[in-house]
DNA sequence: CATGAATGAGTCTTCATTCAT
DNA sequence: AATGAATGAAGACTCATTCAT
């Protein structure tokens, strides 16, 4: 039965891949990183590259639509929990500890090098809004229960816990003297005086 | 025996090609930028952009140089204040306020691409101080006076405030809906909670 | 013990190889027409292509040979015919009658661009050989008769033939407002013209 | 004054890379024929050929376009002429002499297997009709003095004089044993018998 | 036999940079 | 000083062909 030879291997190439990918773009940049250094990194030919993606930049939306994946995925985990504040700040533990792979830094800058393609963009759009959706119910919630404040709508919260997420992994990516597991707890601190009523 | 014809004229238009190039980067990222779209945004020629600038990389450099230099001379006006945690509340606005020159997020993003370069990371890595020693005085000052925390040296107090800006200016860049006047005052408060007592 | 399963299937198969490959070069040229668009059209996997033929080369000249069997085959069928004139009358309308196949004009400049090509080229001279030696005969058989003109080599007026045919067939090919089935008059006329005493 | 460097050298080398590229379109085909080695035919790097001609694709239309440009400017040199018929005799021979560049032949083949583009397709159709329009007066003018035939429209004349110089081309563009210069004037026997009232 | 995943040589094209004018 | 023509190194991508299953 010669038909598809086996797709499980396939999706673990494609897998091998996209890890390779996220390595060079991570190391490189998005427009430095070559595809041979890619195929170099997952240890294949040029054109096995292409039999798997169709040009470098589907590779990076590849990537993109992966973490969203794990994102959703998280958020479905939680659904039966029951003290959203304490859901929200595991979310940010939980954002802090992917940030320790040390490559997502590095990749999350060099994706803001290609912020001019609409592609991207929306991939973004579509993570940002899986993001928000996640939180939107944890942060009603809370605020709910008198757990935060409620000056500011859970709509603009949700985008200003980001906001300090996002200034945390710049620190990160940035390599300057900021000791990421040590300043976790600043993390934290930071949102839960942000949140505070 | 005058060299070159007019100093001042040679001057001026190093200038107009930092903010061609300026223009350029933040548009298109520094890869995708050519040099000859950034010869194009000036209005010269490609012989005289290297006249001007040995390589692309350089005038990357320049524009970096210009903000410290700015940076450093904002501080240097501050020298006579009094009021420590208004100089610090003045500089988060001072940094918001660049930031709507559309630009500046554009081109935040574009040199993140190029952060395997150790020209372009010393150079950050210089900004950086500048804006840290700046801060570093007034943020001892308004500890000495009991306005802000003390739990946190001013050194980690100087960097968090850097990751709300730095958070603040990606969320800019990602042209999401975030309306960056109306978002002023929630980034002043932000930086007011992360310094409270 | 039967060798090959089915020896009928494994021609069949082959002639439907050589059928797409002819619809894939009329469409496309030889050298943009891929052995992957050839599998598409013959329904084969590319395995199955470099099975039965072993470069793309070999489908194109075995399309030569089967057209030149063909010839062979029209030009057998004739020998007993006893009017010179309206065999050379016939094989005109014949040719211009398989340049109705929409293909193959579009084949025929397919194979213009592979001229360069020792074998094709030989392939060709072949075919040419074919012709010529298949008309020869009548056309030496109509001088004697005096039906046609002398004052030319029949050697020659062969070859004259052949270049009215290679126009016409051309001109079908550029699809330019040029009705083949209402010009067939004029090209047998044309051939008459030629051949006239 | 270093404005344009030398309007008459760019055109000059603009030339010699079209001449160039006619060469190895000539001997390999448009496919098969490198940018590369139309630059080293022409002497040139590969960044000065992309100087000249956006795309490979280009230079082929440059070509078509001066082939058309020539056409145009024989018949435009006829302009004065008297006799009709000998007008139409002219320009079957000097289309021949034309054929005598060795490349002709070859590039005409090359073209050949383009015709999927929609440019080259429109660019042969404004050369078709170039030489149309160039002989249809005198075809028109030499039916009036009763030179040839009338039983067919002027415009079909036109068009089967195209016929048979298609036909001779492309026996050249074969290299059989054919000698153009031996059979040119078959080959205006053939149009004159074509002619024939 | 039939398949299609894997390969890498080869192609067109881009672009930073040099240099004669 | 200023220009833009010339350059060639480098990169994304294509495709005929091989081979394990």
């Amino acid at each position: 039965m010669p038909r598809t030879v086996d797709p499980a291997k396939h999706h673990a190439r494609r897998l091998a891949i996209i890890d390779a990918a996220l390595t060079c773009f991570a190391a490189e940049g998005f427009d430095r990183a070559t595809t041979a250094s890619i195929c170099r990194t997952a240890g294949i030919g040029s054109g096995t590259f292409f039999h798997y993606f169709p040009t470098k930049q589907s590779v990076l939306l590849a990537i993109l639509d992966h973490g969203t994946a794990e994102t959703a995925d998280w958020f479905a985990a939680q659904r039966e929990r029951t003290d959203p504040a304490a859901v929200i700040a595991d979310y940010v533990l939980h954002t802090a500890d992917e940030f320790s792979d040390p490559r997502v830094p590095g990749f999350v800058k060099a994706v803001g090098s290609v912020l001019a393609d609409p592609d991207i963009v929306s991939a973004l759009a579509h993570d940002e809004t899986v993001v928000h959706d996640g939180l939107l119910p944890w942060v009603l919630a809370a605020q709910r229960t008198g757990d935060i404040r409620t000056d500011l709508s859970a709509d603009r919260l949700c985008i200003w816990i980001m906001v300090v997420l996002d200034g945390f992994v710049d620190r990160i990516a940035a390599r300057l003297p900021f000791d990421a597991a040590a300043e976790r707890d600043q993390l934290i601190d930071t949102v839960r005086r942000l949140l505070a009523p």
